[in-house]
DNA sequence: CAGAAGATCATCT
DNA sequence: GATGATCTTCTGT
């Protein structure tokens, strides 16, 4: 299905907010990769909130020379490489100065299929981007993506149609670091297939 | 400088 | 449900 050509990007100030509206406005909106191998086009299912204040993010613990982006302008990309072989891609959030970020964990691809399968040989459909570095891989999103601003550059996010706010589940963080107030930083369209899977909480 | 942990995934039982 | 892959980043000494 075609839903016609990419809209606008989706402005910087959606990103200037925290990290917990972001994360939860992003579900529904599209993920747009442009390469010379084509475009891939997905909407956003999945999305956890990472804000300065939860231990679990990178930047808990202060500014360090990987956590940098989180600190600096919202609208902007933070790749980070992990577990030796995987990379994940953020939305950075919040007011420059304030870190934030806003992980996708999930989408739902909508064109650039084929190319989605080149990239990811031997997966189901289901797997193509079902979970935050499955997803970097089928839109070849690495190193040379920190950092880019998402306003502005082949890699971009804009508006998708609209889900009802029941379409769209939270799920309370429960358990993990000393953050256990139960505040939401999960977002996700409930009953999507491309859902990730259900949090449980470590220790 | 060594050690441990890590915002994960594929594969196996 | 458990485990190995693989290497960067951070922390403590």
């Amino acid at each position: 299905m075609n839903r016609g050509p990419a809209a606008l990007p989706l402005p910087r100030e959606f990103f200037e907010r925290s990290a917990l509206e972001v994360a939860r406005d992003v579900i529904g909106c599209l993920l747009v990769h442009d390469t010379d191998e084509g475009r891939v086009v997905g909407v956003v299912i999945e999305a956890e909130a990472y804000s300065q204040e939860d231990p679990a993010s990178h930047a808990f613990r202060g500014r360090t020379p990987r956590n940098a982006p989180m600190f600096e302008a919202p609208g902007r990309a933070y790749v980070y490489f992990t577990y030796g072989m995987h990379y994940c891609f953020n939305a950075v959030t919040d007011p420059e100065g304030r870190a934030g970020a806003v992980l996708l964990r999930a989408v739902e691809p909508i064109e650039g299929i084929d190319l989605m399968r080149a990239r990811r040989a031997g997966v189901r459909d289901r797997d193509l981007a079902r979970g935050p570095a499955r997803l970097t891989q089928a839109f070849a999103i690495g190193r040379e993506q920190n950092r880019a601003d998402l306003i502005a550059s082949p890699l971009f996010m804009c508006p998708g149609e609209r889900l009802s706010n029941r379409a769209v589940e939270a799920t309370p963080r429960i358990g993990l670091g000393r953050l256990q107030d139960g505040r939401p930083w999960r977002f996700a369209v409930r009953g999507s297939p491309w859902v990730s899977g259900p949090v449980r909480p470590k220790g």
